[in-house]
RNA sequence: GCCGGGAUGGCGGAACUGGUAGACGCACCGGACUCAAAAUCCGGCGAUAGCGAUAUCAUGGGGGUUCGAUUCCCCCUCCCGGCACCA
C-alpha cells in the first residue's frame, strides 16, 4: 500500500474501484420476485453541458441511499437518464448553428462520463434519453389512448404570442410585455392546442396526498393550494335581453354576504361584455385594452382596479333588486364563471373597485368577537389560561370549560373544532353574523350559506358547488425540439390520430432552428403526408409536446424491459412504486403533480397497478456560495470569484478585511447566495474531482448540512473532508503494515472476559456510535452519519496503535496481559471495519480499497450492514446527572440496576448536592432511569 | 394578503419521545516538529466575573405550563420559500 492519500492516489483507487464495479456488473438490477426491493431514483438531469454542484448533491444523496439499502439486503434499482428535450438545445442551436440533436447527444456523453467518475451505483443498462424515438414513441402512444378516453382534447386557448418569431412564449419569456428575444410587444392570441384533462383527476390528486406520509408537508400543501378546492355556491342573476330570459351565473364562497351585493362584475372576455360592447365603442375600447394586458398572474394582482358599466341590469335572485353589471379588469375569465357577485363591504377587491367607480357599499355581516385565539387558548388550557383580557372575560362569562362551565363551552368547542378542521381560515376576521339581510339576520356563516343555498335551489337559480383552481394541462408547444404530437390534419376527415402501427412519428434530427418559428413548418418531408383515413394529401401537426410529458413517466420505463412492444411491462409491477425519489424543490408542483396524474391515467388504462408513483420524496436544498463584489462610482457592480479573494480573520476568527488578490484593495462581502454565472460564485464539480477526487467531493457535500437544507460552499470544509479521508488512509496503512511486518493472525475473536475496562469502554463507544449512525441513516440525516464516522476515527486514534500493542514482535504492550492485548487488537479491527462500512455509502472508493487491502473481504458491498452488539452497549455502571432544582450540580456513577432508593441516597450523599440543598427541606426527588436525578427543594 | 418553514458560538450545524445546550467539522489562538514555511501532531476556544476551583447569564423577544423547556402552549419581531385580483 502506498504512503500517502493524495490527489493522485485518490484518482488511482477511484478508477480501480469503478473498474471493479463495472467488470463485476455490481449495479445491474434484476427483478427477483421474492426479494424485497428498493427503487431509488434521483430526478434525471437536463443535459445542459456539464454537471453542476446541485447534481452532485442530488445524485450523492441518492447513491448513499442506494448503497445503504443494498448492504441492508435489498434488491436495489438505481437508474439514470436524460431529460433531453427542451428549449436550451434550440437556443444553443441558434447560437452555434448546430442541430439540437447533436448538441444534446454530445452533452449527454460528457455528463455521463462525469457521473461515472463520481462512482454512482447506477445500472447504466437502463439508461434512457427522452429525445430517443424509442422513448417518445410511448408519449405519442399514450396521448392517443388519452384522446380515445377523452382525457386529451383540443381547444383554443389564450397565449403570449411573439409576432416576430411567430411562436408562443412561456410567461417567463415575456419581459415587461415584450418578447425576450425580439423585443416585440407580445400579443394575447387565441390559438388551438391539445389539453390533458388533469382536472378530471383533481379530487383524487387532492385526496391521495393523504396517502403520501413520506412526502414533505410543504410539498403537499403547495400541491393542495395549487389544486385549490373551494366550496361555495353557484347561482344566477336572471335578466331579460332582447325580450329573452337570460341568466348571469356566478360562483361565490361567501353566499352569506349575498344580501350585500351592489353590482356584478364580469371579465372582459365574458360573452355579455362582448354583447354590451356591440353598441358602445367606449366599452369596446376598454375591453380591448383589458385583453391586451399581460396574462401574467402576478402582474394582474398588482394592477389598478378599472372598470366600465355595461348598461345592463340583472335581478338579485333573492331580493329582486336591480343590480348593475360592470366589466372589471380584476375578474378572470378562466376561473369560475368569469363573472362575480360584488360585495364591496366584505371583499377587498370589490371594495377597491366600488371606491374607484363610486358604487354603493352595503354592510351585511357583523364581525363575531375577535376572540378566536382566546377561545382556543381557554379550550386548551382551561382556567389557567387567564392571561389576557379576552380569556379573562370568556372565563368569567362561561366558567371553567373543564369544570363548571363545561356545558356552556360545549357548543363553542364544537363550533371551534369544526371551523378549525375545515381550515376556514379567517373566521374571526371575515366571517360573522348576518345583519341587514332580512330573514337571514342573526345567522352565522354556516347557517346563512345553508339557508341561502336552499332558497336559491328552491327557485331553480343555483346550488352548492365545488370549484377548482387547477386547470387542464396545455401540452402544445410551437417548438421544434420535443415529441411530435401524433395528429394529421386532413381537409376531409379533420384531425386524424396517427395509427399505432405508424408510431413513432419521428422528429427530423437534422433541423437547425433559426429563431423564427418552428422549423418543422419548413420541412416538406415531415409536413406532407397522406391522410390515414381517406388517403388524400394531408398535413402533419407540427406542434410538439410540453417537455413535462417526457418526465411524467420515465420512472416507470426504467423499471421495465425497455422494449419496442410495450410502454411498460410486468417488471414495473415489481419495482414500482419508487421507494425514494430525490430532487429539487422547484419541481414541487409541476413535475410531481403531472407525474401523479400520469400514473393515475396509466393505472386506469391497466398499465400500472398503483395510485401513486413516489412513496417517499426528499427535496434537497440548493447549493450556495459566498458572494463578493465591488460597487463602482456609477453604481454598477463588479463581482469577484471567491478564489480571487483574500479574507483576513481577527483573533476571534471573525471575518475581517476582505481584499481582492489582484490589487489588494477592499471588496464587499455580499453573504451567500445560489451559485450563478453572473455572480461568479459557481464552483465546477469537475475542478473539485480533479483536485481531491470523488470521495472528498461526496463526503463534503453530505457532511456540510442536512439534505433538505441549503448547503454553503466552503473551501476549507472541503479541505477538512480530505483531511478526514487521509487519516482513515493512514490508519488503514498502519493496520496493514503491522500485519505484513509481524505476520500476526488476524482472525481474532472477541472474548469479553479477557478484555480490560478500557477496551470494554472503547467497544461500547464504537457500538453506540454505530447505533447512532444507523438511526441517522434511517432518518436520512447524513451529516450526522459522517459525524459519527469521524467520532469513531477519533476514538480509534485515541485508543492506541497496533505498533504499541505488538511491540517487539510479541503480542503485547507490557502494561497489559497477552490476552488483554489481543482483545485490544480485536476491538480496533472491529471498529475499523464498522467505520469502513458506515462510511462506504458516502465514500465508496476508499472504503472499497481498504476493505480489500486489509483482507476483510472481496467486496465491501457484499458485507452485511452491521448492527450494534447489545452486549457491547451494556454497561455495569451508568453515569447519572444530578440536578438540584433543575440545575446541573454533579454527576454520579451507579450500578446499572441500582434501585430508586439507592440512587436517591447516592444523589443526596453528593457533596455538591449537599452544598446546594443547605438547610432547605427536600420536597421531592425526580429520578429518570438511566438519565438523571433531580432534587427539588 | 394567504399558506408553509426557520431563527442555537466567529461560521456550517448537533441535541433520541421535555432531561448534562453547543456533538462533529471549519475558522481562530497557543505549543511541538522545522533553518523557515507548509503539512502533521498536542492543547485551548459561548459571554461575563475570578489567579483558580467555581459562579452567573445564555438557544430571536416577552409571557405560560413543568421538578426541569432549544423542545410543549400563547403573543410579538425578523428572515426564507411558495401561491397570489381564484370570487
Amino acid at each position: 500500500m502506498q504512503d500517502k492519500y493524495n490527489s493522485d492516489r485518490a484518482h488511482d483507487i477511484e478508477a480501480a474501484a469503478q473498474r471493479y464495479w463495472d467488470e463485476h456488473g455490481s449495479f445491474r438490477a434484476t427483478a427477483v420476485p421474492d426479494r424485497p426491493k428498493y427503487y431509488c431514483l434521483s430526478m434525471f438531469p437536463y443535459p445542459s453541458g456539464k454537471l453542476h454542484m446541485g447534481h452532485v448533491r442530488n445524485y450523492t444523496i441518492g447513491d448513499v441511499l442506494a448503497r445503504y439499502h443494498r448492504m441492508r439486503g435489498c434488491n436495489v434499482l438505481q437508474p439514470m437518464g436524460w431529460d433531453a428535450f427542451g428549449l436550451p438545445a434550440e437556443n444553443a442551436a441558434i447560437a452555434n448553428k448546430v442541430p439540437p440533436a447533436k448538441w444534446t447527444w454530445d452533452n449527454i456523453a460528457h455528463m455521463k462520463k462525469q457521473l461515472q467518475s463520481l462512482g454512482f451505483a447506477i445500472d447504466w443498462q437502463r439508461e434512457l434519453a427522452t429525445c430517443d424515438p424509442a422513448y417518445y414513441k410511448w408519449n405519442q402512444w399514450l396521448f392517443l389512448r388519452m384522446l380515445e378516453k377523452g382525457v386529451a382534447y383540443k381547444k383554443t386557448q389564450v397565449v403570449n404570442w411573439d409576432p416576430v418569431d411567430q411562436t408562443v412564449l412561456a410567461n417567463e419569456q415575456v419581459i415587461d410585455g415584450r418578447g425576450w428575444r425580439t423585443g416585440a410587444v407580445v400579443e394575447k392570441k387565441e390559438i388551438p392546442g391539445y389539453y390533458l384533462g388533469i382536472t378530471q383527476y383533481a379530487e383524487e390528486l387532492l385526496a391521495d396526498l393523504e396517502k403520501l406520509p413520506g412526502w414533505p408537508e410543504r410539498v403537499k400543501t403547495m400541491q393542495a393550494n395549487w389544486i385549490g378546492k373551494s366550496y361555495g355556491v353557484r347561482f344566477a342573476f336572471p335578466y331579460t335581453l332582447d325580450g329573452k330570459e337570460e341568466k348571469l351565473w356566478v360562483f361565490t364562497t361567501r353566499a352569506d354576504t349575498i344580501m350585500g351585493v351592489t353590482f356584478c362584475a364580469i371579465a372582459a372576455e365574458h360573452p355579455l361584455a362582448t354583447y354590451a360592447a356591440g353598441n358602445n365603442p367606449k366599452l369596446a375600447a376598454f375591453i380591448e385594452e383589458c385583453k391586451r394586458g399581460s396574462v401574467m398572474e402576478a402582474d394582474l394582482a398588482t394592477a389598478e382596479k378599472k372598470g366600465m358599466p355595461t348598461g345592463i341590469g340583472v335581478t338579485h335572485p333573492l331580493s329582486g333588486e336591480k343590480i348593475p353589471v360592470w366589466v372589471a379588469n380584476y375578474v378572470l375569465m378562466g376561473y369560475g364563471e368569469g363573472a362575480v357577485m360584488a360585495v364591496p363591504a366584505h371583499d377587498e377587491r370589490d371594495f377597491h373597485f366600488a371606491k374607484q367607480c363610486g358604487l354603493p357599499i352595503r354592510q351585511v355581516i357583523k364581525s363575531e368577537s375577535k376572540s378566536a385565539p382566546a377561545i382556543r387558548q381557554v379550550l386548551r388550557e382551561g382556567a389557567r389560561a387567564a392571561d389576557s383580557e379576552e380569556t379573562h372575560r370568556l372565563l368569567k362569562e362561561y366558567g371553567d370549560p373543564h369544570g363548571a362551565g363545561a356545558e356552556k363551552w360545549g357548543p363553542l368547542l364544537k363550533e371551534w373544532t369544526e371551523f378549525d378542521q375545515a381550515k376556514w381560515k379567517s373566521w374571526y376576521a371575515d366571517h360573522g353574523i348576518c345583519i341587514g339581510s332580512g330573514k337571514y339576520d342573526g345567522l352565522n356563516y354556516t347557517q346563512a350559506v345553508d339557508a341561502i343555498a336552499a332558497d336559491l335551489k328552491a327557485k331553480g337559480l343555483g346550488e352548492k358547488k365545488t370549484m377548482w383552481r387547477l386547470r387542464d394541462w396545455g401540452i402544445s408547444r410551437q417548438r421544434y425540439w420535443g415529441t411530435p404530437i401524433p395528429i394529421i390534419h386532413c381537409k376531409q376527415c379533420g384531425d386524424v390520430p396517427v395509427p399505432d402501427d405508424q408510431l413513432p412519428v419521428v422528429l427530423p434530427e437534422d433541423c437547425v432552428p433559426d429563431g423564427s418559428g418552428n422549423p418543422l413548418n419548413k420541412r416538406a418531408d415531415f409536413l406532407n403526408v397522406d391522410c390515414p383515413k381517406c388517403g388524400a394529401p394531408a398535413r402533419r401537426e407540427t406542434d410538439t409536446m410540453d417537455t413535462f410529458v417526457d418526465s411524467s413517466w420515465y420512472y416507470a420505463r426504467y423499471a421495465s424491459q425497455r422494449s419496442d412492444c410495450a410502454m411498460v411491462d410486468g417488471e414495473s409491477d415489481y419495482w414500482m412504486p419508487v421507494d425514494q425519489y430525490i430532487g429539487g424543490i422547484e419541481h414541487a408542483i409541476l413535475h410531481l403533480l403531472y407525474s401523479r396524474f400520469w400514473t393515475k391515467v396509466m393505472r386506469d388504462l391497466g398499465l400500472l397497478k398503483l395510485d401513486e408513483p413516489f412513496s417517499n420524496l426528499l427535496t434537497q436544498g440548493m447549493v450556495l456560495n459566498h458572494i463578493y463584489f465591488r460597487k463602482n462610482e456609477k453604481g454598477g457592480i463588479t463581482y469577484f470569484a471567491p478564489e480571487e479573494i483574500e479574507v483576513a480573520h481577527d483573533a476571534q476568527g471573525r471575518i475581517g478585511k476582505v481584499t481582492a488578490k489582484s490589487d489588494g484593495s477592499a471588496v464587499e462581502y455580499g453573504g451567500v447566495g445560489t451559485m450563478s454565472k453572473s455572480r461568479l460564485n459557481g464552483v465546477d464539480p469537475q475542478s473539485l474531482i480533479d483536485e481531491y477526487g470523488a470521495d472528498t467531493a461526496r463526503l463534503f457535500v453530505m457532511f456540510a448540512s442536512p439534505p433538505e437544507q441549503t448547503l454553503e460552499w466552503s473551501d476549507s470544509g472541503v479541505e477538512g473532508a480530505a483531511r478526514f479521508l487521509r487519516r482513515i488512509w493512514s490508519l488503514g496503512q498502519e493496520l496493514e503494515k503491522f500485519r505484513k511486518d509481524k505476520g500476526v493472525d488476524t482472525s481474532l475473536t472477541w472474548l469479553w472476559n479477557e478484555a480490560d475496562d478500557e477496551t470494554m469502554k472503547f467497544r461500547r463507544a464504537t457500538h453506540s456510535l454505530l447505533k447512532q449512525a444507523n438511526s441517522d441513516m434511517q432518518k436520512l440525516q447524513f451529516n450526522t452519519v459522517v459525524s459519527a464516522a469521524m467520532k469513531m476515527l477519533n476514538a480509534l486514534e485515541a485508543f492506541g496503535s497496533h505498533d504499541i500493542l505488538y511491540k517487539s514482535g510479541q503480542l503485547g504492550d507490557p502494561k497489559y496481559s497477552f490476552a488483554a492485548n489481543r482483545q485490544r487488537a480485536f476491538a480496533r479491527e472491529e471498529a475499523f471495519k464498522i467505520l469502513l462500512i458506515a462510511l462506504s455509502p458516502i465514500a465508496p472508493h476508499i472504503t472499497h480499497h481498504l476493505w480489500r487491502e486489509l483482507g476483510y473481504g472481496d467486496d465491501i458491498l457484499k458485507a452485511p450492514w452491521p448492527e450494534p452488539d447489545p452486549a457491547a452497549l451494556d454497561a455495569d455502571e451508568i453515569e447519572l446527572v444530578v440536578q438540584v432544582n433543575g440545575k446541573l450540580r454533579g454527576k454520579l456513577r451507579v450500578s446499572k440496576d441500582a434501585d430508586r432508593a439507592a440512587i436517591e441516597q447516592a444523589a443526596l450523599a453528593e457533596p455538591n448536592v449537599h452544598k446546594y440543598i443547605g438547610t432547605q427541606p427536600v420536597k421531592k426527588i425526580v429520578v429518570v432511569p438511566g438519565r438523571l436525578v433531580n432534587v427539588v427543594v
